[in-house]
RNA sequence: GGCGGGUUCGUAUAACGGUUAGUACGCGAGAUUUUCAUUCUCGAAACAGGAGUUCGAUUCUCCUACCCGCUACCA
């Protein structure tokens, strides 16, 4: 009977999620929605120690940012679901809410025979480790030693009682095979084959907290929520010989999820995988939202640097996946579309900081004006400039550059024309804050080049010319007005238009002419050329 | 050290035994433009190395090198 398919991102809230554990996220999702499947978040606080308070917020958060939605495990507030429902049906879906349903399942191992009690402490482990490292031997938990320790393999069963009792300890350890080769199949990597000899007898359960470890927690809760595949980081690899044998101890066999082991995100420069670290130091986020931690330390995130979520998301789809065809731009639903298993690279992906630009700029030149004006207002009203809203503003558009107010019809018209000069929102005003803001002083270097006599003289009269301009502002004509003017009078072109740029933008650089009268309009236009007169001189 | 995975221009990737090894970002040069930006055109830039298998290997096998991961009562 073909099941239906249900995958699982399952973090640690060790810490905020950073863009390696948002790909793994992304990739079950599209594995999942693609098979009209269920996607599941499922929390994995199995380690008490490791527990950082905000971090299982911000995951939920984070994969909200991206639009990546759980099917079942978080509620419609963005909460964790503890109790079962119709819609959550294997609530709590946080494995430390579901510490008593694995101890069940660490005795019925170890009752087959496939797992046994172990009764070392922490120190001796520790301590027979160094002795045999001090021979140049590898110490390894397994068959070659576990008949010299303390265990129920080696102790009579009164005293195994005697322990279990009065002690807390103890762990349930898994009976690796002296000598057997697991063979194995990946999605991404094809079969892969290990001898067990190289494993050791892994702790599954722990009596101290009572808590499970990954292994088991993770074997049993996937049977349990009937997940048909595992997409998970490469690290885990390694581990999957256990999983493995776990799923065959359990007699699960016939419904163990296949897998699938993604490689990892590398730093862009040096060695090594993409750290939490590393974030500030390279120069650009790792993680998706802005994250404080609990001693204060802050790291960028891509939301708070400006990056759209659709871009954050297609960026990072593509690196380690590619469509087949040449096309790189995909909104989510299309990767839904478009992803495949197979089309996954093996090798690890080095992140570039400048392509994750070019996304973005993609995206910011693919928007509207409108919903670009929207996310602009807070950077106006954060460099004095208040955007009038309402209905009061439709019929007449106000732009009042003294008083630094516009209507918001205004700053769509100015976002129109510069959306193509920019990466981000907050570029904005760096390209256009001439259009909000008369130019208080002018860039030495362009006036030293443009602001000559010989042209200031020209340009003079051509914005007396332009100041009687009586028909609609409008681009085309007032363009064509203008550049008759200069033609038909033999005047040099460039060296007018950038003498008269400057007093509008106070560099030679920025919009066309047409352009920026049109919007700041001939009143404000002629306030500029005679400042830039008073200024500059003639 | 042991085990596993990986290796195509700087980066992300295409190619699924036969190609002038393609594309994108970035970089360089031109063109367009009233400047800047955009846009357009062109260019430089890669099969880690060595053995096999084969009529023929970037592609298959093995070895070496390098990179990555795991080797916890962390996930």
């Amino acid at each position: 009977m073909e099941r239906k398919t249900r995958v699982r991102f399952a973090p640690s809230p060790t810490g905020p999620l950073h863009m390696g554990g948002v790909r793994t996220a992304l990739y079950n999702y599209l594995f999942a929605k693609q098979r009209g499947g269920d996607f599941i978040l499922r929390i994995e606080d199995t380690d008490s120690h490791r527990f950082v308070p905000g971090a299982e917020q911000y995951i939920i958060e984070a994969l909200g940012w991206c639009g990546i939605r759980p099917d079942e495990g978080v509620d419609e507030n963005g909460k964790v679901v503890s109790v079962p429902s119709e819609k959550h049906p294997h609530a709590p879906y946080r494995q430390s809410e579901r510490k008593s349903i694995y101890r069940a399942y660490a005795e019925q191992l170890v009752r087959d025979g496939y797992a046994y009690y172990a009764f070392d402490s922490a120190e001796s482990l520790a301590a027979l480790r160094v002795e045999m490292e001090a021979k140049g031997e590898t110490f390894i938990y397994n068959y070659s030693v576990r008949g010299k320790l303390r265990n129920s393999l080696t102790l009579d069963a009164a005293q195994v009682e005697r322990l279990l009792a009065g002690t807390n300890d103890w762990t349930v350890r898994f009976k690796m095979p002296a000598d057997r080769i697991v063979q194995m199949d990946d999605m991404i990597r094809g079969h892969v084959e290990v001898n067990t000899r190289t494993l050791d007898d892994k702790v599954l359960w722990k009596r101290a907290d009572e808590l499970p470890t990954y292994h088991l927690a993770n074997i049993v809760d996937d049977h349990l929520m009937e997940i048909t595949e595992v997409i998970r980081g490469e690290e885990w690899l390694p581990s999957l010989p256990l999983h493995y044998l776990l799923y065959e101890a359990f007699g699960w066999q016939d419904t163990m999820p296949r897998f699938a082991h993604l490689s990892l995100l590398l730093k862009p420069d040096g060695k090594g995988k993409l750290s939490k670290r590393d974030g500030d130091k390279l120069g650009f986020p790792v993680f998706p939202l802005r994250w404080t931690s609990p001693d204060g330390e802050v790291s960028r995130g891509y939301r708070e640097d400006g990056y759209f979520p659709e871009a954050f998301v297609n960026l990072l789809a593509m690196l380690g996946w590619n469509p087949g065809d040449e096309r790189e731009l995909f909104t989510l639903d299309e990767l839904v579309e478009a992803f495949s298993i197979e089309r996954i690279v093996k090798s690890g992906a080095r992140f570039n900081a400048d392509k994750a630009k070019w996304y973005n700029k993609e995206y910011l030149r693919r928007k509207s004006p409108a919903e670009l004006a929207e996310a602009f207002v807070p950077v106006l009203e954060e460099k004095g400039v208040s955007v009038l809203d309402g209905e009061g503003c439709a019929a007449s558009e106000v732009k009042d550059f003294a008083g630094r107010r516009f209507s918001r019809s205004y700053v769509e018209k100015v976002v129109a024309l510069i959306q193509d000069r920019a990466t981000f929102v907050r570029d904005f005003w760096d390209i256009a804050s001439y259009l909000f803001v008369s130019p208080a002083e002018y860039v030495e270097k362009d006036a030293a080049k443009f602001w000559k006599p010989e042209n200031t003289a020209l340009t003079f009269e051509l914005a007396a010319h332009i100041s009687t301009y009586d028909k609609p502002l409008e681009k085309a004509g007032l363009e064509a007005e203008i550049e008759n003017y200069i033609r038909s009078r033999e005047w040099p072109m460039g060296k007018v238009m950038n003498c008269l740029r400057l007093a509008l933008v106070g560099a030679s650089s920025g919009l066309g002419i047409a352009d920026i009268v049109c919007l700041i309009g001939l009143e404000e236009f002629g306030r500029r050329v005679e400042r830039a007169r008073n200024t500059l001189g003639a």
